[in-house]
DNA sequence: ATAAAATTTAAACAAACGTTTAATTTAAAC
DNA sequence: GTTTAAATTAAACGTTTGTTTAAATTTTAT
């Protein structure tokens, strides 16, 4: 959307890595354009404010979403190939933007509402949307149960994924995953097996 | 464990509130003295620093889940209903004790390990291998399925629960719950019905 | 070449931070 | 009742925070 020069690209870099590493408080203005090799004024100059900065990396990275999401819809597949289609999406966005992840949910958590928040929320609501949409296909088609509550699907699959990351100590501990490659394999193997498994098992089951 | 007085209680709480609310660093100790009716200088008098406070307070809320789980497994019940009861238990534990779970959750994430997790992270080891004997109980009885990844299974259970939890103001919106006691009743009924079809399907679903 | 606009800088700003100090009050022990 | 220890306080400590300023530099346009 709003293009930015190279600098405010490094500064939204900068910001993502140190938001996601320290918090929005625990990062300060100086360290973000110390590793951005910016003048720290720099910083209210493009931006105005730190919370504004905060602001411009969530539209930068979830711009874009809105779109996959309708290519999966219109291509020929079945509505299970779909919803796989749909994880697969949904984790490797996640994977790739990650830091910016982390970030919103736990901004998302806190009560003072920081931010307007909007522009993430309606991400959200399109992907309830597109899941109901295809499952909803599938249950017309007789193969997906009907018996189930559709809007906590997306938040299943989120929910899986987010927590894996956000406990990632405890996981490469528990699972003795010693460099970033083992971390990284045992999601895009394992973990996304386990969830499309698991999303499966609770579309297709019968009593 | 150890004992606090009442106003080590007081601020205990009052950590909690403003921590869950502002985060860690978010949250001031000015604030959280205000809180508590309690001079500055008492929460470095009773409790030394910022992040040993934190470290008091999650030692003073996971002690106790040890024993909630022994009992489990030492009851009278299939497997599947054991799994019934760890999930019940899981969700009761974690909306008692959200602020601090937020916490947590939040704290684990950041790289800057701010503080030694250890109780927490023999917490969580509990919780696996509770689930892993009682399902390995269950496969052993044929009921159920063989190929599915058990240390997956509290992840996916809290992984759930924690990101509708963290995702409150967009579950409300999304949900029409206009009231704490709607959301609390979401949880309490739909969110974990769905949770535990989730799970049940998973360990029981034959193709 | 010159004027105007945009960029970049070092320095300063007031405010808030976590923690410590030293004095005072309260409680306990003998 | 006196002494000793614990609890509590207001004030100050030195840092760090996000942001602004005003001057210097670079870029752009004419």
């Amino acid at each position: 959307m709003t293009d930015f020069n190279d600098k405010q690209l490094d500064i939204l870099q900068a910001a993502e890595k140190l938001f996601a590493e320290e918090g929005f408080d625990g990062a300060s203005i100086r360290n973000i354009a110390r590793e951005a090799n910016v003048n720290i004024a720099m910083i209210s100059y493009y931006f105005g404010s730190k919370e504004k900065l905060l602001e411009a990396l969530i539209i930068h990275r979830t711009s874009g979403m809105k779109m996959q999401l309708e290519n999966i819809f219109n291509e020929n597949l079945s509505p299970a190939d779909k919803v796989d289609r749909l994880i697969d999406l949904y984790i490797s966005r996640i994977n790739k933007n990650k830091c910016m992840y982390q970030i919103v949910h736990f901004e998302l958590s806190t009560k003072k509402r920081i931010m307007d928040m909007k522009a993430f929320i309606d991400i959200k609501l399109q992907n309830v949307e597109a899941f109901k949409r295809i499952i909803q296909e599938g249950q017309a088609q007789g193969v997906f149960r009907k018996d189930i509550n559709i809007f906590l699907i997306p938040t299943t699959i989120v929910g899986i994924l987010v927590h894996f990351q956000m406990n990632r100590m405890f996981m490469e501990t528990a699972l003795q995953l010693e460099s970033d490659d083992a971390f990284e394999a045992y999601i895009k193997n394992e973990l996304t097996a386990h969830i499309k498994q698991t999303i499966k098992a609770l579309l297709l089951h019968e009593n």
